[in-house]
DNA sequence: GAGTGGATTTCGCAT
DNA sequence: ATGCGAAGTCCACTC
């Protein structure tokens, strides 16, 4: 049930900046639709003038503001910021800081439709799969999905530039260096793996295959990987669940 | 001065899914904290049991679910998306689709704080300075902020692997290729500016230098710049918005 | 629609 | 702290 403290409807600067001093320090999730200005100074500078927004305050300092369409908040500040409100008579000015690096965002209130502050109690699970890690995971168990006779030697082998992906040996005993693209890899992808490959001959020595593995390829992409003369295997991340599936269940969760 | 009927506390299955139909159909800005599941399928998977949550539908179809912590929403849907509601008996279905990519999020609502609409009028002006779009046109401004005596040819000349920062001829009368980064600058900058300065020599011919432009350089990046031959040049956004503001007076905003 | 690069990217992980 | 790569990245802009 929703407390009608938790909620208050047009109040004055008075009594909004008791509010939200009041459930700042209880460290509530504080929201809000308000007139505002707002500023921000830090990595950039922003100016956003007058209009109406929701703003997110959440106990850890996350700081959120939204206008009314699009998927991206205008401003905000992470985790870790620090929220404060001065009443300045024609305005409540609500302070929001962050110390490294250091940024400072303000917005300036001129009317409050109103503000609301809760406890959100949530323990709720947070579960993903169809990430990189899914097909490396598939790939380990059936490495067939990639090369028929392939063994797999290491995951995240650690080389000079960084971490191969995926470390096989082929049928003929030739090293394989796997990079594993979620989407369809482009010239970035092929980058990588060219540099995995030179690392690993530089260290290692003798003939190194390297086989990039995704859904697809840019054409930027397919034209620099014949160039470096990598390879190329198809594979999507529907087919890596399907795997992981029928090999260990996939307990992670079900469709409901 | 905010409607009485904007905002509903403890609505029942019935009266939430009434609400939030009227609303979702006049294309109001809704919010809700709500105890909730939450299941996606699209690119990825994901689901996350049951907590309390806010949640935000925008009237361009923008709908985004926020946890008590974070700055990330937790799941989203962006613009372009569309909402419907089912009474379910035992829950409130609140479905988000996205046409493309195929994309579904399901919100079984168990019980509802509050939830409320708004019309939000919103017609600020949002502008932001800092970016590297800000040091492009200070360098063309002053190339001495670069080196003495370089001469700006062309912004974003356009190659065959992309486009050029910043194209110049130094006081040798020899092309000068600018990578320009706002941040510390990494090992990809450096393969970005090796690929332009390339692609440029096949192109045109000669001595070509390249400059990376950045307050700074991985370490990694520092060592391929001087395998590959590449030079540096410190400089900083802050640096070129003093010379913004001196030269054109930088009328975009002012602080406050 | 595909492709490329920027972002106040954020976030996680490892050094 | 720095560095590196993934992300359901999103977004703008070009071809």
């Amino acid at each position: 049930m929703a407390d009608r403290k938790e909620i208050i409807v047009d109040p004055d600067f008075k009594e909004a900046e008791q509010f939200l001093r009041k459930n700042i320090m209880k460290r509530k999730f504080i929201i809000g639709i308000v007139d505002c200005e707002i500023r921000y100074e830090g990595r950039s500078s922003s100016k956003l003038t007058r209009g109406e927004r929701l703003f997110i305050l959440k106990p850890d300092g996350a700081f959120i503001v939204h206008r009314r369409t699009g998927y991206e908040p205008v401003n905000w500040q992470p985790s870790g910021s620090f929220a404060s409100v001065i009443n300045k008579g024609d305005h409540l000015l609500l302070k929001v800081v962050r110390p490294r690096p250091s940024e400072v965002l303000e917005v300036k209130i001129y009317s409050i439709k109103f503000i609301a502050a809760f406890e959100l109690h949530d323990t709720g699970v947070f579960s993903m799969i169809g990430d990189e890690k899914d097909m490396q995971e598939a790939i380990k168990l059936e490495p067939s999905l990639v090369e028929n006779g392939l063994k797999i030697i290491e995951l995240e082998r650690k080389t000079k530039p960084g971490f191969i992906d995926v470390l096989a040996v082929d049928k003929n005993g030739r090293l394989v260096v796997i990079e594993l693209k979620k989407n369809r890899a482009d010239e970035q992808a092929v980058i990588q793996l060219k540099k995995y490959v030179d690392s690993l001959k530089r260290e290692i020595g003798g003939e190194i295959r390297g086989i990039l593995v995704a859904p697809g390829l840019t054409r930027r992409a397919q034209r620099m990987l014949a160039t470096l003369k990598l390879e190329f295997h198809p594979l999507s991340v529907e087919k890596c669940l399907n795997v992981l599936r029928e090999k260990k269940g996939l307990v992670k969760f079900l469709p409901s």
